[in-house]
DNA sequence: TCTCACTTTAGACCGCTTCTAAGGTTCGCC
DNA sequence: GGCGAACCTTAGAAGCGGTCTAAAGTGAGA
């Protein structure tokens, strides 16, 4: 059983068939997907399943906290099933590609006092961009 | 005579005053603009300006690498005329505020070889997150 | 079995951005 | 200055990602 489908149920969270699909759709892959793509993969098992519902499920996976949404420059919205928050994310600028990776060090503490702003600061992503292999081949 | 304007020109861009508006008007302010609020201002000094020739004379800007395009949590993109691009961003979550930040370290240089999963890596964005003094004191 | 809350669906709709086609402006060159 | 080519601006249409609506379907509990 998909793992991500053990901690949505743990939410009392009714687990339908279409969500089933979702769910597992998302965690069956280590790179982060649009929501077309799920939709798109989500249809090979299910084809009838409505744009409407990814859409729905996806946020709503997001406000459960089970999942991470990633919006990057100009381009769509990317889920993230992975529940450790400690890791950043690596871009292709060809084609948007977007994987996990896991940096040595906390940037907070890059951050000297004197740049703060006076604010709290709570998180830090760093956003990885570069050229994956096969964009590097067709450049 | 704006400063931006000066490093436009120095790519051989013909320098027009619908141009030069919208190059004063990012420039004029601290804060980051989006696109239509840059229109907004625009058309105060130029009524007649069009919306389509502010997006693409701030898209001209971001690939000639004088102007940041940056995509918060939110719907539509902002500029930054900031040409040093050695700088972080630091957004409030209560308010949506957002400043420029210097770190101290090259997030690049701590990210493992065999995290790169074959990509070249060529830039590394670091996005600090946390809570304005106003919003501190208001929660 | 009935009921009511929850879920799914198709398609309309919305906001941001880009594209298109037409007309205007500028520049180098004579 | 006059000319032509390249470049720029414009209004409006189109595209795209995402959300909303209204109606139909589903299922757990009384």
């Amino acid at each position: 059983m998909s793992d991500l489908v053990t901690r949505l149920r743990r939410h009392n969270w009714r687990i339908t068939p279409q969500r089933r699909v979702i769910a597992e759709t998302l965690e069956g892959s280590h790179v982060h997907y649009t929501a077309d793509e799920v939709l798109e993969r989500a249809c090979e098992r299910m084809p009838e399943i409505s744009r409407a519902t990814v859409y729905n499920t996806l946020n709503e996976m997001v406000a459960l906290g089970e999942v991470i949404e990633l919006s990057l420059q100009g381009r769509s919205k990317r889920y993230d099933p992975n529940a450790d928050h400690d890791h950043h994310h690596l871009i292709c600028d060809g084609c948007g590609l977007m994987k996990d990776v896991h940096a040595v060090a906390d940037p907070i503490e890059w951050l000297p006092g004197d740049e703060r702003h006076g604010f709290t600061v709570t998180s830090a992503a760093v956003t990885y961009r570069g050229l994956c292999p096969d964009c590097r081949a067709a450049a």
